[in-house]
DNA sequence: CTGTCGTTTATTTTT
DNA sequence: TAAACGACAG
């Protein structure tokens, strides 16, 4: 409905016809929306329209309230999800709609830091580095401190957790007892360090520094008086710095209202923290708390389901989510013989119900890992059927796109020395790993940025005359290109770079093609977003595709089966949805087995993927599957399947053909229970071995059943016969056991 | 400084 | 299995 037509139902209104706006809304999200002061909770289940509720709400808000459109945040986790918003608002409410800031938690606080750059120690041109950034400062801290480049990834994850924790090097060096743990915190003091000398921040650093700038009274009152009424979408998947953001905004008028579903928090492993959500009646005693329970989105038997599965957590706050769609299609079981065959299962039912009208674009893929997209593309390819992967590899971190970037962020920022190690030699033009060692040498004992080592590299009396006009013409070259950038426009400079450098024509043979495309595609982006702002400064842009992510491109309009992994299918959905690779080990997540935790997030991501579904849906499992190059027999079915009640599902067998009996088929326990008797009779009996033991191994035991080895305590005799080994079982919870006293067999 | 060969090591990833 | 990285020879 657009603003004309509000300005008509503005008119009824007053006649008396019509009452609101929010007429327009189920009686739920009514009551969802109609509550504007103070704070307010709304449980929305999935598919229960909680986009509509919340646009509605903030229509009402303006049109109806006549509150100021600019006292209005609201803030999604997706550039995605922002987008949507901000169009339907200004659908809703029209011009004013435009005045609403609608924004994610990143480019909100990207928004106060620039601003506020200098009360957070930076300068207002600090580029933003991604998680590839991160590894390799963090990488080449480790080997400046001789320490082995390993696990570089696992370190870099954790110095963000800390960091969202709001925990500094100095606090956690308190914590630090071993000497693993101590080299840890100087690296993570030295990044820190390393950040603010390149004048650059990661995503952390964004929150981070954003709360920071809120312990300023007269910062935190503007923003409070400014934004007098908060929105936070997905509030299920906030994390510990998020929250103290929101708390500190809130504070003073204490008009927020949160929007969410407990069921659906699946990042965890990045700091999300669902007690955000459980305990938000703590935080705000006065809270209403609205639940949206009906869904619009699938049928009756998907949403039983659905339910059936999540009701196993205890995690949940206990909506009822029901639907008046009734169905007549169950849900479809498959048991595939190996995972190709799967593929091709799903990829002739595909063609069978495209000849029945469907679209290719009805259909959707959604699996655990980002691995198994393989072999359906294989069998998408043979029968030339299109396809799209979403999410894969992220086209802005294609090599030569963060090589361009690269450029790019040393023309808008001379101190980013990282980004500048990056391209001296890219495309190779001399100036090797020697030559920038020893510049690198000579910044850190003059602490000053690489790109001034190389402007003044004559001072640096190791290099050769060679090197150093070498040196000095890539000088010149920036020297030209920011010159430029006061003027040019972005994609100019650009096109610049890649002439100047003749990065393209260096590029591979082979690879030319490709790339060269890839390059390309990027300057028509920068032009389009040329036309549509008429001018966008370096900085912007760079800000921007920091920012971006690669799923927030997904085109509704092409005409292809769409392929994702469930985390990136959230708050999305599509008519007909196959899950493959439903088995244990898999779907659940092999780490879920012994950690309680894990496993109902595991459920909660099934649970999200079982909601994506309108009309269709399809699991299906295989028997055979390589991973890693190792290919595991006998799977097992995920337990997942048998949460759902029998009745909505029909078992499909391998011919296509429905067998009745799925309930005599083996399922998870049962399944279970054969592996525990083969091992049990097979000869896999003898005595453990030394090193036999790893954490994770399988292992049965006698009275106990199947379990799991989840700790082992080395004891201080040498004898190896005396380690503890600590095993969680499935039946009877955990168990310590002395090595030798172990009678095991192992599984796997 | 560049290219090749063997070794290593694996979820999920809104920003 | 396959990609990505580090060591070493040219």
């Amino acid at each position: 409905m657009c603003y004309n037509t509000w300005k008509k139902v503005d008119f009824l209104v007053k006649r008396g016809i019509v009452m609101s706006i929010l007429d327009g809304l189920n009686s739920e999200q009514r009551e969802a929306a109609s509550i504007i002061d103070g704070p307010v909770l709304i449980l929305a289940g999935a598919g229960s329209g909680k986009t509509r509720t919340i646009t509605y709400r903030i229509a009402h808000m303006i049109l109806e309230k006549e509150i100021s459109p600019s006292s209005i945040l609201a803030v999604t986790f997706t550039n995605k999800a922002a987008k949507e918003m901000k169009e339907r608002v200004e659908k809703l409410a029209g011009e004013h709609g435009t005045r609403v800031l609608v924004s994610t938690f990143h480019s909100f606080g990207v928004r106060m830091l620039r601003t506020y750059s200098e009360k957070a120690g930076l300068m207002p041109n600090f580029n933003i580095y991604d998680a590839g950034d991160q590894r390799s400062v963090v990488s080449k801290i480790m080997k400046s401190m001789k320490m082995e480049a390993k696990e570089v990834s696992k370190l870099t994850s954790k110095i963000s957790k800390l960091k969202e924790e709001g925990v500094t090097p100095d606090e956690y060096s308190g914590y630090a007892y071993s000497v693993q743990e101590k080299n840890f915190v100087e690296v993570y003091r030295k990044y820190c360090e390393e950040l603010k000398r390149n004048n650059a921040i990661d995503f952390s650093d964004i929150l981070l520094y954003t709360n920071i700038l809120f312990k300023d009274k007269e910062i935190l009152e503007r923003a409070q008086d400014r934004f007098r009424y908060i929105m936070i979408d997905e509030y299920q998947d906030t994390n510990k710095i998020q929250y103290e953001i929101v708390k500190k905004l809130a504070s003073k008028y204490r008009n927020i209202c949160v929007v969410g579903d407990e069921d659906q928090s699946i990042y965890r492993f990045r700091g999300a923290d669902i007690k955000n959500i459980l305990d938000f009646e703590k935080d705000y005693k006065e809270a209403k708390v609205v639940k949206l329970e009906r869904n619009y989105r699938s049928t009756d038997i998907i949403v039983e389901s659905a339910s059936a599965i999540i009701s196993k957590n205890i995690s949940s706050k206990g909506k009822k989510l029901w639907t008046d769609k009734k169905s007549s299609h169950k849900i479809k079981l498959y048991e595939a013989y190996d995972a190709a065959a799967e593929a091709e299962f799903i990829v002739k039912e595909i063609e069978k119900l495209k000849e029945a009208g469907k679209e290719f674009s009805d259909f959707t893929i959604l699996y655990r890992t980002n691995a198994q997209s393989r072999l359906f593309e294989d069998s998408f390819r043979k029968k030339s059927i299109p396809y799209k992967i979403y999410g894969s590899i992220e086209f802005y971190q294609r090599k030569e796109i963060k090589d361009i970037m690269a450029y790019l962020c040393v023309i808008n920022n001379q101190n980013d020395s990282l980004s500048l190690a990056r391209i001296l030699n890219v495309p190779a033009r001399g100036i090797g790993d020697t030559t920038i060692e020893k510049l690198e040498k000579f910044r850190e004992a003059m602490n000053v940025s690489l790109y001034y080592a190389i402007k003044n590299c004559d001072a640096v009396n190791e290099l050769s005359p060679a090197v150093k006009t070498k040196l000095k013409s890539v000088a010149m070259l920036f020297e030209s290109w920011i010159e430029k950038s006061e003027y040019d426009t972005t994609s100019d400079i650009v096109k610049d770079i890649l002439e100047k450098t003749s990065y393209i024509e260096k590029i591979e043979e082979n690879e030319r093609e490709e790339r060269g495309r890839n390059i390309q595609e990027l300057i028509n982006g920068i032009i389009e977003k040329e036309s549509e702002t008429g001018y966008i400064s370096l900085q912007d842009y760079l800000e921007e595709m920091s920012l971006v992510s690669g799923t927030d491109n997904l085109e509704e309009s092409e005409k292809a089966v769409k392929l994702m992994t469930i985390h990136s299918s959230k708050g999305l959905e599509f008519p007909v949805v196959f899950i493959a690779g439903m088995e244990e080990e898999l779907f659940p997540n092999s780490k879920s087995n012994v950690d309680n935790e894990e496993l109902e997030e595991e459920r909660r991501l099934c649970y999200v993927a079982i909601t994506r579904a309108e009309e269709k849906l399809y699991l299906t499992y295989s028997k055979q599957r390589s991973i890693y190059g190792i290919t595991s027999y006998y799977r097992v079915r995920s337990r997942f399947i048998d949460e759902i009640p029998n009745k909505n599902i029909e078992f499909v067998g391998s011919e296509g053909k429905v067998i009745e009996a799925f309930a005599e088929t083996d399922s998870f326990e049962d399944q279970n229970y054969m592996k525990n008797m083969e091992f049990l009779f097979s000869k896999k009996k003898s005595a453990p071995a030394e090193d036999d033991y790893r954490i994770g191994d399988m292992i049965v035991h006698k009275s106990y059943g199947k379990g799991k080895i989840v700790g082992i305590e080395k004891l201080k005799e040498k004898k190896d016969d005396n380690d503890k080994l600590k095993i969680q079982f499935f039946e009877s919870g955990e168990k310590s056991f002395r090595r030798g006293m172990l009678e095991r067999f192992i599984i796997n």
